[in-house]
DNA sequence: GCTGCCATGTAAGACGTTACATGATTAA
DNA sequence: TTAATCATGTAACGTCTTACATGGCAGC
């Protein structure tokens, strides 16, 4: 089952916080839910098909200008009750985070390898970027307490990003210094 | 294509440290390389036969006991050329780490969230012992400098999943505190 | 003798990505 | 008018998990 249909309960908790549209969905994993989990439309539309024949959730058609229709996604009661079932369910089970630069460090077997520095400063740059694009988000979305507490959740997601980028950049660049040092 | 596969390099890679069976390989995945990688055996298995009738490994038949054969693997030339030309690739994408827990997160609204503590809770036990195991491998493997550098990728693997978990657990705790406060 | 680990495989089905396909709306 | 974005879908293919299946070896 590969991942247990997680993206059903993403579907979910989206759609219960407001109705959203199929495209909707699918910028949501652009943004902070992309930190965490990612999906592209062409599995969020079939599955929202499936969701909606098994009662979860329904949609009402939204014409925008002349003839464009939306289908807007809403929770059903049922879908409103799974969604609070998976909340309350344990969450046992740490996915190992795949990485790829990580393992290609692991197989440069010399501490000396001259493809090292150019290897760690490559991902230091990516994790900086990333770093200051997560920070400006974090400024323009949650710069005072009450939006925080509004939207705690989201706030949450992000620091943890934050937290979680600062510490792996932190940890590239102080590995970078040690191969300086020599 | 899911994600290109990233297991036929790490195999190549395992293989380049010196001759393994598909058994052994397996086996990686649930040390070191589990952190940042998984794979099971159903998956690798096949995965070796077709690395060889690609000329990229070759293996040879050794008896344990009376009948047992293993299929000890080893890289062959062009094996070795592959993994190295990963290897020098450039890595630019992060993915997104996948986080069941952090998604939960996101959907809990409200900050006084009656659910909000024994979800933090349970997931700080989870990172803690987590954190506890990765520690006693870093001091049964990384006690002396020597050792350190013999198996540089090894230990870099360690230091940085130490890292991870240690901040993971930090935020945890943080949140978990600041939520007692009230 | 039995338990746990070593060792290798296949099959079914779910999950995920990339590409193909189409068309409307909005703002510069 | 044209580019960017909104909006929805399907097809093909690759990856990954779970379960099925089998048997040997080592140590207690």
């Amino acid at each position: 089952m590969a991942q247990k249909n997680k993206l059903k309960y993403i579907i979910l908790g989206l759609l219960g916080e407001r109705a959203l549209t199929g495209y909707d969905i699918a910028k949501a994993f652009t943004a902070d839910i992309g930190e965490f989990w990612s999906a592209n439309h062409s599995q969020i539309y079939p599955l929202l098909k499936r969701l909606e024949t098994a009662g979860l959730i329904t949609h009402q058609l939204q014409v925008s200008g002349e003839k464009l229709e939306k289908k807007v996604y809403s929770l059903t009661a049922a879908g409103q009750a799974q969604l609070q079932d998976w909340l309350h369910e344990p969450t046992r089970e740490l996915t190992a985070s795949k990485d790829e630069f990580i393992l290609k460090l692991y197989f440069v077997q010399n501490a000396n390898d001259p493809l090292l520095p150019p290897m760690l400063t490559e991902q230091l740059n990516l994790h900086q970027a990333k770093l200051a694009h997560l920070k400006q988000q974090m400024a323009r979305k949650f710069s005072d307490q009450a939006s925080q507490i509004a939207n705690y959740g989201h706030f949450l997601i992000l620091q943890h990003a934050i937290e979680r980028e600062q510490g792996y950049a932190d940890w590239l660049a102080r590995t970078l210094a040690q191969k300086n040092e020599h």
